[in-house]
DNA sequence: ACCCTGACTTAGCATCGACCAG
DNA sequence: CTGGTCGATGCTAAGTCAGGGT
């Protein structure tokens, strides 16, 4: 009964939103704006740096992704009692926006980079107000995250050989940690740390259990299992030899429910990988495999070929290479609620074309017979239809054009039929080195507003500066 | 060694809004 | 001008990982 009413009272405020009038819209856009140039910045070190989340989350019923066991509680209303500033020694304290309410605590963290922070009620965990990612600061660790995985590229040889050497371990430790590196390197999977029984059950490498993976004869294995935000990773892989055996071996005398690695966690595989390089964990593999294959990807297009390309079918180019690095992270999309709509759409342009030519077929054939030509009826609107040529080879060409757009449209189709369950957008904002892009647009003369939006030019204004110094980037 | 927690990055979905065809 | 489409943006959940405590 609840949850019903609450339903219809969501559902309701959605409807009165959407019929909001011109004018209401601007004014509230505008009220928006002029909190945000309010209370959505904060300086740092002298900087005005805009921050992300300005506001608290409101109350709400908590959702959460996949099969969550804490999906339908209520998530509490926040007080500003329960916020935490963390100013500098001399700033004001700002005012307390809520009439009759004080700030929490005032604290001086000087190394922590959030400015606000609160406990939320669901997970019991820390919420903050963190500057935006088109701040420096943002901006500078985002650098430094690729410099990380640059910095790989020069040390993926000798880590190789190092898991490589520990592959036929006797020692079930060390033959997981090898195991485990060459599935994080090879299929750029999360490390998967454990998970408590009040959280959806998805998994990573570490965290595998015996029912995710089917071992195929003679050396395929087949991975499928719920990753993060209970995304399904479904992939069937041709490994080495050594790494099947590796799995059969920790499939052996294993019930459903026990962890593949169980002698391995996150910490362990991590501690080790500081030991091949400074500052090296798992999530680096995922940004240089990520930027890498984007590289790689890239160079398959020669500047020779792409003049002889019109600027669209260079962005394609680009586009189609972002896929393989969302097929690689394995980020995904629901389908669009239209996207069968746009399909039968697309099935009827084709047929309305095959409609045409087999009319300008018959039409071709009478007129090299001799005979008259036919009339052609009118359109849905009532209107004449334009006759066709009286020369015959402008009637073939315009045949031969018309099966040349039945073919584009098929492609187009099964392009967009293949991308329905694709996201290229995460991958662009987190893992693809944005130098990398950005040099090939130089490269290739296409304008990188083409490939990058104003939000994600500001994020990456260090990127851009950094091409500009050096315009031959190489990841 | 292991567990817990704080801080930060990564993630997909909902909604917004710019642009385009009709 | 209008309604539909689709990329951009907003939101916050869900990961990673380090550091501290036991």
């Amino acid at each position: 009964m609840f949850l019903l009413l609450f339903y219809d009272y969501v559902k309701e405020k959605q409807e009165e939103r959407k019929k909001r009038s011109k004018e209401e819209k601007e004014k509230e856009k505008e009220e928006k704006a002029e909190i945000k140039e309010k209370y959505g910045y904060a300086i740092i070190d002298g900087h005005r740096e805009a921050v992300g989340n300005f506001t608290v989350e409101p109350p709400g019923l908590f959702l959460g992704r996949g099969d969550h066991p804490k999906a339908g509680m209520v998530k509490a209303r926040i007080y500003p009692e329960q916020v935490t500033l963390n100013l500098g020694e001399k700033a004001t304290v700002p005012p307390c926006p809520v009439e009759g309410h004080n700030w929490g605590e005032i604290v001086h963290n000087h190394e922590v980079t959030w400015v606000a922070s609160w406990r939320e009620n669901i997970n019991n965990q820390n919420k903050y107000v963190l500057f935006s990612a088109q701040s420096s600061v943002r901006g500078k660790s985002d650098r430094s995250k690729f410099e990380t995985a640059r910095r790989l590229k020069k040390f993926v040889k000798k880590i190789r050989k190092d898991y490589e050497s520990s592959l036929k371990e006797k020692d079930d430790f060390l033959c997981q940690r090898a195991t485990a590196m060459w599935v994080i390197d090879h299929l750029a999977l999360r490390v998967g740390n454990d998970k408590g029984k009040d959280q959806a059950d998805t998994v990573g490498c570490c965290s595998l259990r015996k029912e995710h993976v089917k071992l195929h004869k003679p050396r395929s294995i087949e991975f499928d299992f719920l990753g993060k935000d209970s995304m399904r990773y479904h992939n069937t892989v041709e490994v080495p030899e050594v790494i099947f055996k590796n799995f059969q071996r920790f499939h052996k005398g294993k019930k459903k429910g026990e962890q593949l690695f169980d002698k391995l966690n996150p910490a362990q595989l991590n501690a080790h990988l500081q030991t091949l390089m400074k500052g090296l964990t798992a999530k680096v593999f995922r940004t240089y495999n990520a930027s890498q294959t984007m590289q790689q990807e890239l160079l398959k297009l020669s500047v020779e070929e792409s003049k002889k390309m019109s600027v669209e079918e260079r962005i394609l180019f680009f586009n189609r290479s972002s896929v393989q690095v969302a097929v690689l992270c394995n980020h995904q999309r629901s389908v669009s609620k239209t996207h069968s709509v746009q399909m039968e759409k697309l099935d009827k342009q084709i047929e309305d074309t095959k409609t045409l030519i087999k009319e300008m077929k018959d039409h071709l054939a009478r007129l090299k017979a001799g005979k008259t030509p036919k009339e052609r009826g009118k359109d849905e609107n009532g209107e004449d239809l334009k006759a066709f040529s009286t020369n015959p080879d402008t009637v073939q060409k315009r045949i031969d054009a018309l099966e040349d757009k039945i073919r584009k449209i098929l492609i187009k189709k099964e392009e967009k039929d293949n991308l329905k369950e694709v996201s290229t957008s995460t991958s662009k904002v987190n893992y693809i080195d944005p130098r990398v892009s950005l040099a090939w647009c130089i490269k290739h003369d296409v304008p990188i507003q083409k490939i990058f939006s104003k939000t994600m030019r500001t994020k990456f204004a260090w990127a851009i500066h950094d091409v500009q110094a050096n315009n031959n980037y190489e990841f």
